[in-house]
RNA sequence: GCCCCUGUGGCGGAAUUGGUAGACGCGCCUGACUCAAAAUCAGGUGGCCAAAAGCCGUGCUGGUUCGAGUCCGGCCAGGGGCACCA
């Protein structure tokens, strides 16, 4: 009898080596069969896997090797996300090279990674700092810009002071730095963008497409894109007032409709309207100033006040040559939206409404809400934006806002002054361009020489990779690469005369933008794809990841793949067909009487639910259990994943990540969760000693009949096969663990019973044996080292990592009787036994006759009954 | 302010998408084994009631329906995203 513990410390390892030494899980290129490219988000190299990555590539693995059981051509590779920031600092602070720093991490992680028994294809390992890696992405770079999708260009840019560098538009939260938490400046630098801008349209249009990914995530993205249909007019000014050569003012508007509700205009602060105006009065300039002064970054935004200054200048309004509104220059105007400008209608815009009250410039309503009374209503201080009937608006009066904005935009079209109209509907997005350069060393350079005779020349790809060079300096802020004197300082590839290599490098989330496709040939060193490997393997059918790449790295992602494709590297829009966002692990905190943080390691929990208290486990020291949070370092109330896997097991953990909370959803990591599911690695592993001992018995030929304990086995064998297919199928995996409990339990009991009844009978061991196996098949993508060694100890002498998911036989699945609930007036009252097919009215008669249904009829016929056939009868009384 | 999501036992969560609410796990209780503990095994575990019968029960509230955790209206609470975007 096996009574001995599974030694998931011995075992872990052994298997790990027999799958690495016959290379199984190395995916060909070749392979005819279908193919399936199932992808976690690489991991940044910042010292030691945690948690989040434990659950992050659980879930991927029981996909690849679910997938891989199906017979399919799987590719499921890995990766290092491997430049950025954090070298950096560990350079500077520690006296590491960030490449020593950056490599070491990732031998620790690869370690780690395998150690948890993935079924990843190590072979095509790539990292982004390697320059076999970087060289092609230099060439993608080159390609952009020959295509037209790079642009140099001076703007304003968000600048990091604490990490000394330029942020994008996404990477800045809340005004503040997403990486350092800065808050972030403004600063006018030129910068090397990709033109995403362009696929605007696209990359809108196409998130109605990605079926297979959260709606969460789409709606972000849309709202990111940010389209607003609307009409571009033309105001002419008044000569008297315009400052010399002005003529016009452009303003974009959504609400064309209000156009009668007009009372001001207004212009950003670096409007060239507002600084001709200013070149002639120094108190305006003054204005200027100080607005710039203050920026425009966010936390000064939301609490500043609403400031304009009058111009002077007066426009002309498109449908009254007499009536003039006055020209402001405003502080909350944006010169990156639209055209800079706008004009204000206060009734039916707040912010409007706001800077009118200030200044006392009145306000008309235009729209009148549906049952108000267009005499009497007024504005005062909440402004209506809502639908209504068109009043105080000549021509649009009684017309709907609909209607209005038609009317107007159809008028204006067709006016033209000068030689064009002096109306244009106008689609705007929110989206900005994707600045690009960064001001540090540990990234990808930028394969550009800037030439005082020849202008910006682009390295030759004969010249590639543009490689970093390594005896660099942290011992001062800024970027190393600036003060190089040899590797800054390089002759024009085209004339020969000295110039001045490009210094910025790359954002990062550049290198993260294709990775997924250089996986699909990563030994190319010609090119960044092959793009007949590209074409066949993509889109990943399956991505993996945090919700906090929701916007960044997703829309980056999509936009390189349109722009590869452009440029001949692939053939197709979108890189994820299905993705999965996943939750964050989190855990209890816990803090001292002195207010500082212990972690779960130092800490002992004592006690039920309701009565539980922890104190220090040295010194007894009384310990406040606190709110659950995400893991992190400064709670400290995170748990390594190598005590963990060394305590119970790579299994145990990746079980416990799969069970109880839904995928999507946080899971919160307990020490009790953790032992339950060790004691079922246990149970499991007694389960199959039992179930190989009577297997042992059994014929080799499948028995012509089952007797009903055989029979009981099969159907709860095939039943949990049904059900965790489909789960897999739909990443629901804490239901798969359900059904593996349920499965296990049941096959448990049957074993137990046998004793009893002396059932010994071939068909019975045939029945055991056949559930034994596909019991171990079902759990192998969640316990893959559990599942080979019982997978052996059953007599098998293949790996389960090569078995094929067993064939599912439906007849088990349907059983002749069943039993159907029955409610008396919606209340569950009886069972009732029929057979599977009965027909209605023989339901109908077997439930009448049942005993709380006459009980409750009292002899009176029933008013109705209703039989859902298959489901439930409900009689009413 | 706008948009989205989530509210089910002591806890994590199931519920075939309108058909037996609480699967499965954790925790707890009782028993067996043991000198004892651990492990394991057997049983129990939404609330009210001594128990049965019964009644109540999916954030609150109203509705639709033979039947509502699920659909509709109105609230409340928690979480997330966006936000001078014209």
């Amino acid at each position: 009898m096996m009574t001995e513990r599974y030694n998931a410390r011995e075992a872990e390892p052994r298997w790990q080596k027999v799958w690495e030494e016959r290379g199984i899980f190395v995916a060909r290129n070749d392979d005819p069969r279908p193919r399936y490219y199932v992808l976690e988000m690489f991991p940044y190299p910042s010292g030691r896997i945690h948690m989040g990555h434990v659950r992050n590539y659980t879930m991927g693995d029981v996909v690849a090797r679910y997938k891989r059981a199906m017979g399919v051509n799987v590719l499921h590779p890995m990766g290092w996300d491997a430049f950025g920031m954090p070298a950096e600092n560990a350079a500077m602070e520690r006296k590491v090279h960030p490449k020593a720093w950056t490599y070491d991490n990732i031998a620790t992680m690869r370690s780690q990674l395998k150690s948890m028994g993935l079924s990843i294809d190590w072979s095509r390992e790539i990292a982004t700092c390697d320059p076999a890696y970087y060289k092609h992405q230099q060439k993608l770079f080159l390609d952009f810009l020959k295509a037209g999708l790079v642009e140099r260009k001076a703007s304003k840019v968000n600048w990091d002071p604490v990490d000394q560098t330029v942020l994008a538009n996404e990477q800045v939260i809340d005004g503040r730095g997403w990486r350092s938490g800065a808050l972030v400046e403004q600063r006018e630098l030129t910068q090397w963008f990709f033109k995403i801008t362009k696929y605007s349209e696209a990359l809108l249009a196409a998130l109605d497409t990605l079926d297979r990914w959260p709606d969460k995530v789409r709606t972000m993205q849309r709202n990111w894109i940010g389209r607003s249909e609307g009409l571009l007019i033309r105001f002419a000014l008044d000569p008297a007032t315009a400052p010399n050569g002005e003529t016009e003012l452009k303003i974009f508007t959504t609400r064309h409709d209000t156009l009668f509700g007009a009372r001001f205009m207004a212009i950003a602060p670096d409007h060239p309207l507002a600084a001709a105006a200013a070149a002639k009065n120094p108190a305006l300039a003054a204005f200027i100033a100080e607005c710039k002064r203050h920026g425009t970054a966010q936390e000064i935004v939301e609490t500043a006040e609403k400031q304009g200054f009058d111009t002077g200048i007066r426009a002309l309004h498109p449908f009254d040559p007499d009536w003039r509104l006055p020209v402001y220059v405003a502080n909350f105007i944006l010169m990156d939206y639209g055209t800079g400008a706008i004009f204000g209608c206060p009734a039916h815009d707040q912010r409007d409404l706001d800077f009118v009250n200030k200044y006392g410039l009145g306000n008309t309503p235009v729209v009148c809400p549906p049952g108000a009374d267009p005499k009497q209503f007024a504005i005062t201080d909440t402004a209506y934006d809502g639908d209504g009937t068109m009043i105080n608006s000549r021509f649009l009066d009684g017309m709907t806002v609909e209607q209005a904005k038609e009317e107007v935009a159809r008028r204006l079209e067709s006016e033209i002054r000068g030689n064009a109209p002096v109306g244009m509907r106008q689609v705007n997005f929110r989206l900005r361009d994707w600045g690009i350069s960064r001001q540090r060393y540990w990234g990808c350079p930028i394969p550009v020489i800037h030439c005082e005779a020849c202008g910006i020349v682009p390295v030759p790809e004969k010249d590639l990779p543009v490689a970093l060079p390594e005896d660099v300096e942290f011992d001062r802020p800024g970027n190393p690469l600036d003060r190089h004197p040899t590797w800054r300082n390089v002759p024009c590839p085209q004339c020969g005369r000295p110039a001045r290599r490009e210094t910025d490098t790359m954002d990062t989330f550049v290198d993260s933008s294709w990775y997924f496709a250089r996986f699909t040939d990563p030994w190319n060193a010609n090119a960044p794809t092959d793009p007949k490997a590209a074409n066949a393997w993509l889109p990943v059918d399956q991505y993996i990841g945090g919700i906090e790449h929701a916007i960044l790295h997703l829309l980056y992602s999509r936009f390189f793949t349109r722009a590869m494709r452009e440029t001949g590297h692939l053939d197709l829009d979108e890189p994820f067909a299905g993705l999965f966002t996943q939750g964050m692990v989190v855990h209890e905190t816990y803090r001292r009487a002195d207010g500082s943080y212990a972690s779960p390691a130092e800490v002992k929990v004592e006690g039920a639910e309701d009565s539980r208290r922890a104190v220090l486990a040295s010194t007894g020291e009384p310990i406040e259990i606190g709110p659950i949070e995400k893991m992190s370092k400064s709670k400290r109330n995170t748990v390594d994943p190598d005590d963990i896997i060394a305590t119970y097991g790579a299994d145990t953990a990746r079980w416990f990540m799969l069970s109880d909370s839904p995928p999507e959803r946080d899971v919160i990591w307990t020490e009790e969760g953790v032992q339950g599911a060790w004691r079922f690695v246990q149970r499991l592993w007694r389960l199959v000693g039992e179930a190989a001992a009577v297997a042992r018995e059994a014929p080799d030929a499948r028995p012509q009949t089952f007797t009903p304990a055989a029979l009981a086995i099969r159907k709860a064998a095939h039943g949990a096969l049904a059900k965790v297919s489909e789960d897999i199928e739909k990443l629901r995996f804490n239901r798969c663990v359900a059904h593996i409990y349920e499965f296990a339990n049941a096959l448990q009991a049957a074993l137990a019973g046998r004793g009893d009844k002396n059932e010994a009978a071939d068909d019975f061991a045939w029945a055991v044996r056949e559930a034994a196996d596909i019991l171990i098949v079902l759990f192998h993508p969640m316990m893959p080292h559990l599942a080979e060694e019982c997978w052996a100890l059953l007599g098998h002498d293949t790996l389960v990592a090569e078995a094929s998911w067993p064939a599912l036989e439906r007849d088990l699945l349907v059983e002749d009787t069943i039993v159907l609930p029955v409610q008396i007036n919606g209340r569950k009252r009886a069972d009732v036994t029929v057979a599977r097919n009965a027909a209605n009215m023989e339901v109908e008669a077997a439930v009448l006759a049942l005993e709380p249904v006459r009980r409750a009829l009292a002899g009176k016929p029933p008013k109705k009954v209703i039989v859902v056939p298959q489901r439930i009868v409900n009689v009413v009384a």
